[in-house]
DNA sequence: AATGAATGAGTGTTCATTCAT
DNA sequence: TATGAATGAACACTCATTCAT
């Protein structure tokens, strides 16, 4: 029955999809010590094993979310933005753009921002080093963003990476609220800019 | 022969102070699931049984920190300084100094701007929405300083609040960066003033 | 594929049974602070876990076990009896019998007497002032049983609750040699009529 | 300085003492596993520390009460009753007159009776075997009273110990209404003695 | 000698994980 | 495969005991 084995995987992959999808969601409001399996089961909508059914532990399955969180397909995107022949003004407002329209229609996106940000910020036990390429190349791609502005004039002076820190760091203050506010006010492109942008 | 009354008061507030203080800064990297009593113990230097002493339980410990950290007395210098005959731009450089200022010194200060503003972020059941005295009138008087710099076109236009609460939220953001990362550029004042202040 | 829901049910049913019975036991032997949560798991075969997925807390437990121990069935033949037209001493006869047989084939019975006796005589936070509705119908039926008596000159005079507690207490005091005594002689039904008994 | 020694040794017999008196009502109201040293010591109306420079532990402090209990001056003059040349009828009018009489006075009194005979009861690791003399002669005496008492046809026939046991358990039982409640009616001697006299 | 703050072993309770169905 | 009752290790909290004063 081959055909009734592969709509089995199918359900399956499926099941886990949906497990890692509301789970991103729930770790990056709760944390991971906040988060208790019958809390997330319940939010899900399955029985507590149905989790031990697809992950090995309530830790194997945070690091799944985190490598999903890290696996951002937005990266392809800055690798042909940054190689545009744009201005870095440009490029910006381009990323900006992207980025704020994601945050608003997508809570997925805001707590994947979420989590690898905590994951830079505390870098600790819970995330494993091997897991920051990714936030590591976004990093990159905004730090060549940001250096062509500097030399175009368009940007402010001074350590470029601490410009990119500050950029990211803004938007996950915006994920956060995303995530955790029901009403608040979103911040607007060029409000975002200014970290970076001369007046 | 007991100890001399006054004497043993003044120890009780002491070891009380001491587990507020230490207490504060392992609830703001922690969080409230992440902090175990043994392990903050151990932080403290004290036996376990010492933290029941003082406070009920590890709850009334956490809303006690709250307060603490909402009982900041930057308010009285925000007070003076936002009725001072001076610039808009001129208020916002003394109050951005202070604060990046007592941030790079004071660990402690971050970690009372870290759990504030997370409580007005998650406003949930661990937080009593009576906290939010301090963050309302901290928020005020910037929203007063902020006004004046539009009217006076120092600073960019929209929504007051939306911009008090960007300038206050880049706070928070380098104030976890000086709770979790040992080694970080911290923001400059022209790049934290830069949130509101035009080109 | 979940567990049919009525099975589930049933055997809920028997757990929470099972672990009620087992505590009315241990408790009445060892009293409320002297039952650990983890001697009393052990003796009824389970988890320490189990009997927190039944009940809220070892406080709790206890409760629901006044409640049982309250609601005792014996009621009903209470009632019977007392409106038999028949002589007091035969009514005394007909319930000394019935309690003594009970006592000695029942330990669980011996337990019940145990914790509403006490729960009577304490009287305090631990036993909520509701329960004694139990106690209180059983010896306003067996006062009528001795008034009767008295009426019929049968029964000593005085006081006709003095002389129900009397009984009753004499019940709990073989209750409690039921309990802890193993080998022990039962008082016979003459001896505990005395108590109420004309010569 | 011995006349100054002798009363320091004085003053320490009289706190001793005085711990004693408290504490045996103490743990006869409360058992020994629901009494708690902070508790105890604010009833008593020291500090903690204070008993435990009188006593080893909680654990020895219950044993001296328990030899307290039972090193009773009764058994003297039971002795002397024992011996009188009365009729059994009379010996236990005195006995009951008397111990009814200080159970009404003497709360200390009651709550050594209820100790003792909880220790018979329960047999089990917190009493000593050793310490059941006390009781095996007060019941030896009284089962001579009544042995009497059958010859002389004035007591009830069958196992002397048995009556034995029911009479002192009927004093126990109001030793306990005695400790734990505040407005109850006492037995009356006639009531006690229907245990083992005939009509 | 008396105290009560400090302690950690012990107890009550929670929760990640297992497993029979 | 999916479930949720059962579990015990881990965590919150208590309390007998110690000890500096």
């Amino acid at each position: 029955m081959p055909k009734s084995k592969e709509r089995c995987k199918e359900i399956r992959e499926e099941m886990r999809n949906t497990i890692l999808q509301k789970s991103l969601l729930y770790f990056a409001r709760n944390g991971f010590a906040g988060t208790k399996i019958s809390d997330l089961s319940k939010n899900i909508g399955i029985g507590q094993g149905t989790i031990y059914v697809y992950f090995e532990s309530k830790e194997e399955l945070f690091q799944e979310i985190l490598k999903i969180a890290n696996s951002n397909e937005m990266l392809k995107k800055m690798k042909l933005l940054v190689n545009m022949p744009v201005s870095a003004k440009k490029k910006l407002r381009m990323l900006s753009e992207m980025v704020l329209n994601r945050l608003e229609k997508d809570e997925t996106f805001a707590a994947m921002i979420a989590l690898n940000t905590q994951m830079l910020l505390e870098k600790n036990e819970a995330y494993s080093s091997e897991e920051t390429t990714y936030q590591t190349k976004l990093y990159n791609y905004t730090f060549k963003i940001i250096e062509q502005g500097q030399k175009e004039k368009s940007m402010v002076d001074g350590s470029s990476m601490k410009l990119v820190d500050y950029y990211w760091g803004v938007v996950y203050l915006y994920s956060l609220k995303r995530l955790f506010t029901s009403e608040y006010e979103m911040i607007s492109v060029d409000d975002l800019e200014r970290t970076v942008l001369k007046g």
